[in-house]
DNA sequence: GTCTATAGTGCGATAGAC
DNA sequence: GTCTATCGCACTATAGAC
């Protein structure tokens, strides 16, 4: 587990966007007009790598259906029978990623005894989720501002439930003596993993650009929360 | 300096914003038609901070001219007496940020001798400064990817130069030997001191909601920070 | 200097042919 | 299942009264 990378973490929890879509098409909540399930995959694939590309580079709001249109290569009136309004396309895809974090967590396995190991496996596996969808994250990230109620909320929620994650991990390796944290700043101590995670899918036009890959980056994250972590008794 | 709190640094640094709307103002490539300057500083000011909450709420992109009627309780007709078009407003504030941050670190004296001194200091400056600023610093964070090509060149231009302040004093100390960083890993080492300092003014709202003060934050991140790069002999 | 009224544009969404 | 053509609306921006 210690030595996992990323190829290793693909070949394990890898999810085809084709199933993931495949379950969109049969969810009854969403009005997909397509009935050959095969054409409607094929092109709702299409269409949410489209939407990404184009949200991110110039913003949600600021992507006409025109842009998609043309990107698509599907006229105005092909994307409408693939969703109702703009805002359920927002929807759907919001769902799709969702869908896939959920898949993937719950393969995971919280199967690690030694806490120090728990923690370079909760730091690998959401550096590498989000890696594997860093397009849906970014996404998620820039467009939370804009999104409804509904869908704010559940990033919020997501946002504290992964601090939590880290928190609680801290806890427990202070607890055992492993770690050394103040009392008061195990919260900053998880926000600060969160950050140092986030990083990577934010800003990975500056990574990539160095040439440096999610493994180095996964390698030099743990090292360094681990030195700000471990107490010195560690020598 | 080692001592300096968020209130010293208002107090020093502080710039009105008034100040930086009169520059606007008197500037020749700007468009506002107001002759009267204390009227014209009065609205900017206002216009500002009505169009920085509006976005980022919900978007500049998706702010309408009718949005920002209301909230500055001037007509859409008035509001083009200060600005000749959307995108000038938007060129406009972007400018008056770059004013104020190369204002506000001109006045910064590299004074310190003490490079542990002066690596806390540069944390605190830009800690400081985009709580500060915080509006200012989320907006354009969120809204570069929507930005005319020049603004985003700068805005990549400023997040290598500050990231190049730290990767300096890191080198700097590693030469001395009062930190200890691996060769290749300087730039991601600084990289993450920026993620961490980034954090403060993107998920502020995490924050604030735990009652968390900059002040906090600041002793908080150089402790980490510290113990990441600070060599062993340091005991 | 600020207002109201409106011109002109491009958007999301739909209708109906194929 | 996909197309073209078009409706209605909300937006940015302007004109002209006060």
């Amino acid at each position: 587990m210690t030595a996992m990378t990323y190829d290793d973490f693909k070949k394990t929890f890898m999810l085809s966007v084709e199933d993931i879509c495949r379950d969109i098409c049969r969810d009854q909540q969403y009005s997909i007009k397509i009935k050959n399930e095969d054409v409607a995959v094929k092109n709702l694939v299409i269409i949410f790598n489209a939407t990404l590309e184009l949200s991110n580079r110039k913003g949600f709001q600021a992507m006409s259906l025109r842009d998609l249109s043309e990107k698509t290569e599907l006229s105005l009136g092909a994307l409408y029978a693939y969703f109702s309004s703009k805002e359920e396309l927002l929807d759907i895809i919001m769902s799709q990623g969702w869908r896939i974090i959920d898949k993937a967590l719950t393969r995971q396995i919280a199967g690690e005894k030694d806490i120090r190991e728990m923690l370079r496996a909760a730091i690998k596996t959401h550096l590498y989720l989000s890696e594997m969808l860093q397009p849906w994250f970014f996404f998620s990230f820039m467009e939370a501002k804009n999104l409804p109620g509904e869908q704010i909320k559940k990033i919020i929620r997501s946002e504290l439930f992964t601090e939590k994650i880290f928190a609680d991990i801290l806890q427990d390796g202070a607890n055992k003596g492993v770690f050394s944290i103040r009392k008061n700043e195990l919260m900053l101590t998880a926000s600060l993993i969160k950050a140092i995670l986030q990083d990577w899918y934010l800003k990975r036009w500056k990574y990539v650009r160095r040439g440096e890959t999610i493994d180095e980056y996964a390698r030099f994250a743990i090292g360094s929360i681990e030195k700000m972590v471990l107490s010195d008794a560690r020598y």
